[in-house]
DNA sequence: CCATCAGGTTTACGCTGTAAGCATCGCTAG
DNA sequence: CTAGCGATGCTTACAGCGTAAACCTGATGG
């Protein structure tokens, strides 16, 4: 396939490989990702990839690892207080997932204690202690609204890992819906009550935080 | 691979075949469930799991339809008020899903209006109107707490979805951790501070419902 | 100038989901 | 009793997957 003379370097990184994946992922979705695709979008065989990365699973890591620098990119000095430093923290997590949906699915399903998690999770507890929190609590509220803010935006990104549209949304779908069998889910529709998750999502978090500031 | 002469029918339900499934998925994790395994566990070759299921994401589906099936059984009566009921629910959730702890990449990931999604966002819609919210309102506890609940089991069972055990959890590999690089992750370890799924889920989930009461 | 090596290729293996066609059973109609 | 028919399971086949092993080749350092 490389049209390149045989033998020549193509001038691959680990960079430039992972760079390549998470703008596959982006587009065409996790299950359509293949070491064999991957290849051919850099012009190169699946087999070269093998030389910057020890295998797929590590490959996946590592966008996960890069979306979440993404989300520590630009944060405040969490000594200014450890509340909105977390809101920030939540939304700006969120706007990366959001921006690499294909990531999601990866990230949810990591395991915590990879050296990468280890070292986020480092940096999470260090940022809340410098605001003054008790280490204990400190892992409750990283947690909390870690978890809280994946699961959310897992729900609202919310089709298929596959390749996206492959179902329309639940707003774009009221004419199939029976109104008998589904007499909620279309006044839903109809009043679009509760379909804000921009809304939503800042609320829960709110509350969260407010909940845990108030119970020193 | 069948020892019964051939022709000879096996018996195979959709029932049967999603108990397998699920037996199967909870012992070796997803990565490992392939139909041809399945196939064989049940005393028939893979084909035939297609009589029963249109497909394997069909298959998986059901899995988690199982499962959230589950999480809704025994419930109390929602009209005592729905925050003991979600409160309820986001533990028999909670419950099922670690119970089986192979779905929930799955029940993370599928789509939120597959039909068997919309029923049961259907039913939780109806509990919580019965308990006297109003539709907006209800649709943002429900999807928080299912969203916040999912996240969470998730990071609590937390293993790559792959067969258990493949990492030793958080507060087996002390050993290895450098105090130097990791001061208080090797201090949570320690001190065993927020290292509590339990209490720290049911704290959050109370928080939330708290708050949400509070928004009258 | 020659040896070494990093980077890319080739080939190959065992595994996957599933489409297509076939064989065989139990049941029902005549 | 028998003809046929639908349901069920099996066989074969194909394209695609991740990746181990061996190989080739252009660039580099002694």
């Amino acid at each position: 396939m490389p049209n390149r003379p045989s033998g020549a370097k193509a001038g691959l990184t680990r960079e430039l490989v992972l760079d390549a994946a998470l703008e596959y992922l982006d587009e065409h979705g996790l299950p359509a990702l293949s070491m064999r695709k991957l290849g051919a979008r850099l012009g190169v065989e699946a087999m070269s990839l093998y030389r910057h990365v020890p295998n797929k699973d590590a490959l996946l890591d590592g966008l996960v690892d890069r979306v979440m620098e993404l989300a520590f990119a630009g944060l405040d000095d969490p000594r200014d207080g450890w509340v909105p430093w977390m809101r920030q923290f939540a939304h700006s997590l969120r706007a990366a997932l959001v921006a690499h949906p294909g990531v999601l699915p990866l990230a949810a399903t990591r395991p915590v204690n990879s050296p990468d998690a280890l070292r986020m999770s480092e940096r999470w507890l260090a940022a809340m202690r410098a605001a003054g929190l008790p280490l204990g609590r400190a892992m409750d509220v990283v947690n909390v609204i870690a978890t809280f803010t994946i699961g959310h935006t897992l729900a609202e990104v919310g089709r298929t890992p596959g390749h996206e549209g492959s179902e329309p949304d639940l707003d774009q779908r009221s004419d199939e819906l029976d109104p008998a069998e589904f007499p909620n889910l279309t006044e839903v529709i109809r009043t679009r009550a509760g379909l804000d998750f921009d809304h939503r999502f800042t609320e829960a978090v709110d509350i969260l935080l407010g909940g845990y500031a108030a119970l020193d």
